[in-house]
DNA sequence: ACTAAGTTGACCATTTTAGTCTACAATTCA
DNA sequence: TGAATTGTAGACTAAAATGGTCAACTTAGT
């Protein structure tokens, strides 16, 4: 029951784009060095973000990437999703079908309820939700500094 | 995210041996056959449950396995835990130190705001609530074939 | 042209999953 | 006693997923 590293560093690499939303074209090795995460692997995490059209990239000297939309109308819902493929802790819960106990299967319904929990969290909560709990901890890590 | 077949076979033979709490020694061969999982798959699964003194087995002619505790007392937080290892999404969710990020990552924050929404609903629910279900279910589709 | 990006797809090592198989230990019962 | 029955333990394995790297390519600016 473990999320994979795509869901986990995609979401971060979306966090750091949000954060620098307004200054213009992020460029990937400064979100892999920033996020700790290896270039050539940060390339495979953005391409399914740049596909469902969350991101826009443009190649080639002064080129780099950005969040289309604003980090506000950006779901985790959405972001897991397309990193992750899907909510549902076993696929009976998708499709039926896959198991022909669903129908009667109480555990089944466990797992759906697993699922809504899991997308209760993640819809309530936006890129710039993230963005601002994020600007609160570094003002609260500067303070204590100071003190 | 997905859950293994250790969790979802070994949910569903403990929820069949409760099923069958107080006829006696359950045979392994006899879940194994109902739930349609292979009997040495199955006797892997029910070796943590019976470690942790969730299970009693007997050997020899006559024996089998039933449930040591009441339907009613065991949850399935107690369940997925022993099955699966645990409920965190990420690592860094039980033990900070396995990130340098952790103490400013507000992923991280979401990460455990899932965990314990998952928990909640696995707290809330016990084996004797999926027997109750099941039951229920039977009832109804036996009153839909008859009209 | 040259350089600085992002893009694509092939490739690969490691780990996890989902089992099977064999030998063994304990218990009952004829 | 010993044969049948049942669970136990551990070695083993095939297949898939994970977590990457690498090289070749495309595109855009200067």
């Amino acid at each position: 029951m473990k999320l994979s590293t795509r869901g986990r560093y995609g979401l971060r690499a979306l966090l750091d784009l949000a954060v620098h939303q307004g200054e213009g074209m992020v460029l990937l090795k400064d979100i892999a060095r920033r996020q700790e995460v290896s270039l050539p692997y940060l390339e495979h995490l953005i391409t399914p973000l740049i596909a469902a059209g969350l991101v826009k990239s443009t190649r080639g000297a002064r080129g780099g990437v950005l969040l289309i939309r604003p980090p506000a109308q950006v779901t985790l819902t959405e972001v897991v999703l397309l990193l992750e493929g899907s909510l549902a802790p076993v696929d009976c819960v998708n499709d039926p079908k896959v198991c022909s106990r669903s129908a009667s299967c109480v555990t089944r319904d466990v797992w759906i309820q697993i699922k809504d929990a899991m997308t209760q969290v993640l819809d309530s909560t936006t890129l710039q939700d993230l963005v601002e709990r994020q600007r609160q901890k570094e003002q609260t890590e500067t303070r204590m500094y100071h003190i």
